[in-house]
DNA sequence: CTGAAAGCGCTTACAG
DNA sequence: CTGAAAGCGCTTACAG
């Protein structure tokens, strides 16, 4: 019990050994575990590195090994539910194999996610799992594998480049929630997402770099296509925040022929819309029908409840997690594209569309 | 624009000094950009490192310097909104000052926040931001002075130790929103936490470790004892989770003198509390009034919305990193506790109990 | 301004 | 099982 000051000076094997009467080796192997060592000399250098309240240098083994024990993560916004729920699944993936993990943010920019990947890479941590901002903008990604690290992407793809990547068939759960709306009888369905677009409106064909918003957008087309909707591309409304996701909504719900039904690309989009119809004095679903990707918890509380598009969202971090591991331990990797289902869960938000909401 | 095969040992700065036929040392001087070099020589090294994608090693770097650059963060839980919400705060400032942040989970255990303690100080984080589960469990905490690095506690404080703490002023904050209940009339109102509890009720005086909770109940009691009101303590139910919120919260609102209002802990809890009371039939605030933690995004969009205590938690965050850097830069500091005051946001989920609900 | 050498705190062959 | 030496990829005095 006797008191340790908080040195500067920082001990080290060499302290221990010295104290131990060991060689640094011999010290090295007690302390770290490996290599041989007799349990006499074991117990000695251990009792000095409790003595002396030893700490070893995870910086120093690692440059040793050439491994840190450390995952890199680069999301859009940790702040994004879906974000901090697939990073739970990473967490707990990651830290029942002795793994730590690194986050950064890229703010979904391009530059800044750049940045991230520079610093994981020097960092070196042992794999690298990304959200990447933009599907066109990967050449970054290259350094990942340039760098001999590997690199699982989440939620999204890689134009031309066959990375590992965990995702969800976006496509299908927006054709599917679009075919909901459909099946209710509405026509003017829109759908509404942040993602930054360079034209003032969407045409088909147009290329959306995130993608899985590109997905959803084909989706929705898809079946809107199908059922025979005119000029269905009038309703997808990108790079909503540019304008704000209030005067987009409103757009949508006050001109000559109004949108009956809007699929919201995002919890937090959702949020917005449900709030703008109800300042329009508009109700959900009786004027307005209402679905929304990402089963945030507080949809199903509102009035009504909402009707969602439910991603396996922990489970998408934790698969990445698991393939990088696989990776990492260069084991055979069973699938190296994970691609997750979507449900749809129906709660209240969704109604045939009243001659009332359309003319309006 | 040769190819640059993906390689499995690094190119290093001996690489670069030996194409640039400088030495190591000058090498290392153009590339780390310190000491000095002459224009000439600067531009061939760089020239060199770029032809062969040079990369850093952080960790030689930092096991040189002795700093990594890296502030450590352990939280509770980043699935909560408080927590993601902070963290942006920490990442935010962190980021701006060129240091990287890790992320660990203790999910509230204090055996795994020991744990994620001892990782980050052997990552040799330059400090370490924590919100320790608990207040009276911290002896893990003082091997963080004892290593040299700056501590700073989040929203939580430490029982008989002055590190340096960023916290909001709960006791306060608890005892407006009781006064808030009691000024409409309310006499029974109740206070519901997780927070783990060794007895089966609440009594005064009792230890609750967690301090952020241990200050709302002093708060709440308080406002109680004032207004006179018999057995406060009545209204008090913690560990909340073990039984589950709904239960905790159906046994407050059935029993012979049910409460009228209630104060919910977190986001988390008030939204299981406003479901339950629903799902009894009751109507918020004509039935119950309720108040809670957090101005989490989804109260407002709720029918009715949800009158909160908002906790300006971004700015916890972020001076809990502000902090954080004065001491690793070895500044002078403003103020060593730093505390926030929260504010009451009225909306509609408060109102003067009805003889209805007082006889329910 | 540049270079040779030592050192950061470990681990890894290589002898014994 | 133990030790002396070299090395991981940088940085840091110290000479020149």
């Amino acid at each position: 019990m006797s008191p340790r000051p908080a040195s500067r000076r920082a001990v080290t094997v060499a302290d221990i050994a010295r104290a131990a009467k060991v060689s640094k080796a011999t010290a090295a192997r007690a302390l770290g575990d490996y290599g041989q060592v007799s349990d006499a000399v074991r117990s000695r250098v251990l009792a000095a590195a409790e003595e002396l309240n030893y700490r070893p240098n995870a910086l120093a083994r690692s440059m040793n090994t050439g491994r840190s024990n450390t995952i890199g993560v680069v999301v859009g916004d940790i702040e994004n539910p879906f974000f901090a729920h697939a990073m739970r699944g990473i967490s707990d993936v990651a830290s029942a194999a002795g793994y730590d993990v690194i986050l950064t943010n890229s703010d979904e920019d391009v530059e800044a996610e750049e940045a991230a990947v520079d610093v994981l890479l020097d960092k070196q941590v042992d794999a690298l799992i990304v959200a990447p901002a933009s599907s066109a903008h990967v050449s970054h990604l290259t350094d990942v594998a340039a760098a001999g690290r590997p690199l699982v992407l989440l939620d999204r793809r890689a134009d031309g480049h066959r990375y590992d990547s965990v995702t969800v068939d976006n496509r299908t759960a927006a054709a599917r929630a679009t075919a909901e709306l459909l099946a209710e009888g509405h026509r003017r369905i829109a759908f509404i997402s942040t993602q930054p677009y360079p034209e003032p409106a969407y045409s088909p064909g147009g290329t959306i770099t995130m993608s899985s918003v590109a997905d959803r957008v084909d989706g929705v087309m898809e079946a809107l296509t199908d059922a025979g909707i005119p000029s269905p591309e009038r309703g997808i409304r990108l790079d909503a925040r540019r304008r704000g996701v209030d005067v987009v909504t409103r757009e949508l719900l006050e001109g000559d022929t109004p949108a009956t039904a809007i699929i919201a690309s995002d919890s937090l989009i959702a949020m917005t819309v449900f709030q703008t119809v109800r300042t329009l004095g508009l109700r959900i679903p009786e004027d307005v029908s209402l679905i929304a990707f990402d089963n945030a918890d507080w949809t199903s509380i509102t009035t009504p409840p909402l009707t969602v598009v439910e991603q396996p969202i922990y489970e998408l971090g934790a698969a990445a997690a698991r393939l990088a591991l696989q990776r990492i331990r260069g084991e055979r990797v069973d699938d190296e594209s994970v691609v997750f289902d979507a449900a749809l869960i129906r709660r209240a938000s969704v109604a045939a569309p009243t001659p009332a909401s359309a003319t309006h």
